[in-house]
DNA sequence: AAACTTCCATAACTTATGATATGACGTGTT
DNA sequence: AACACGTCATATCATAAGTTATGGAAGTTT
């Protein structure tokens, strides 16, 4: 899984917004791929911010701790998603990140960042584009932890998670796999743990969501998702056509182009 | 109010991290003020992305309505914030923006965005940096609308608005201007009007809110923020250092200023 | 296989917040 | 002055979700 995989760059280049050159500077952010354990944390809240990671394999979150002991999960990243990006501009790190289960990291620098962004701005465009869909996800989920009840932002959840899962082939029989307690799903729900179990419950018995540890079945997806009042513009991965036209602008590649 | 006068620009003013032109081509950004009235909308959900706005004089919100009719509000921009970038890389809206009282906007379109992106990375990280400090007031907020009591969450949000206010001057003896009803104030806050207003007189009782119509007084701003266990990390002006000094990689300026 | 540990389901009880209703106050209109 | 209207305070009642507790199932360690 690589950044080029991530829905916001397939589109660009099924539209040949990219040159190769493009593409191998995209790439080059990809250099140094570090294996990560369970668990492990990628960096602490307050940390100095001194790189972001692309994330090949594995699963990871984002959180806060709260003094009153509870945690805030923030996101969950999936392969093919940029981390930290949430910190850019800011000198210490606002959140936690730590690995669900083993995975791979390709740390970058500020650096470098900043020089694929100098590149062309069909580059920085992407990147920040990518930013501000995961920053949608979060959005969302305020307005339903802010205004639904139990059942439908666990409904949400899961059914936005089932979504992205299939984006990258990882549901089968509407069937995925979910590796976390359910006293991180409260984390990330701002519910109980007690609260998520009776809910599970509630589902299963609606017939909307089968359980065996951690695997999840949605047997009717549809149904789930209107239950949550799930709209999914957020996630909608068609960008809009300035983007796909961008090589007029982009000075730097193209006079590149020309040379060659 | 200008783009310049952001808190983020003016950090790499005062730097020296901006060359002349970069200046005139943000400028560039503020060239066609348009007047606008209280509750003015600026666009609609599901509207096509055609503009980004700078808020040049009064204040804004987004908001997302829900199919049971609740409301949620997302943001308050207030002016020198650049409304919309929420919507970068979406093809349609998110959320609609209304004025909350009448104002100045100067809107602004994706080519001239990509110009002043593709102009210099310093530009460009800039722009990203403004864009996601607005994010992380967002993110804050999921945090302790999911966690936190309606006192604290009420006393999170005016603690924040009593710092954002100051910094642009609109706060004068610990008193600032609160154009928002209370059933607004809970539409952000997710809590019914009539618990804000419960939650008002609570604060009031402890000394740690005055009201009377739309002025609110902070007696004590210091212990409604360890109240709400404020962090003020994400609202953090400072940029990290790498962002200071980009005319090393800041190629195409960089070439500009040499021939001149 | 016994002893632990972690995770989960369920129950009983508590509490914060929502819903509804009513009256007060202020403002603008005629 | 009389009225309508929006906003807010307060009270009462309803309910969703938190808290604490307990037992069971599955996985780990010894």
């Amino acid at each position: 899984m690589t950044l080029l995989k991530n829905p916001v760059f397939q589109q660009f280049r099924k539209n040949g917004a990219l040159t190769a050159e493009e593409e191998k500077r995209l790439l080059g952010l990809e250099q140094k791929p570090r294996r990560v354990d369970a668990s492990d944390p990628l960096w602490h809240e307050n940390d100095t911010v001194d790189a972001f990671c692309i994330l090949k394999q594995g699963w990871a979150y984002s959180f806060r701790n709260l003094d009153s002991g509870a945690k805030q999960i923030l996101k969950l990243y999936l392969p093919g998603d940029i981390i930290g990006m949430r910190d850019f501009g800011f000198s210490h790190r606002l959140a936690g990140v730590e690995m669900i289960d083993e995975g791979v990291v390709c740390p970058f620098s500020h650096q470098q960042l900043f020089e694929v962004m100098d590149y062309s701005a069909t580059l920085a465009s992407g990147i920040v584009a990518i930013a501000v869909r995961q920053q949608a996800m979060l959005t969302e989920r305020l307005v339903y932890v802010g205004r639904h009840t139990a059942q439908q932002r666990l409904a949400h959840f899961l059914y936005e998670l089932y979504l992205r899962l299939s984006r990258i082939e990882a549901v089968k029989d509407n069937t995925f796999s979910l590796p976390l307690s359910q006293e991180q799903v409260g984390d990330a729900l701002g519910l109980s743990s007690v609260h998520v179990s009776r809910t599970f419950s509630m589902l299963r018995d609606e017939g909307l969501v089968l359980r065996d540890r951690q695997r999840i079945q949605l047997p009717d997806p549809m149904a789930l998702a209107s239950m949550a009042e799930f709209s999914d513009a957020y996630l909608d991965e068609s960008m809009p056509s300035p983007f796909l036209d961008l090589h007029g602008i982009s000075s730097r590649a193209l006079r590149d182009a020309q040379k060659a």
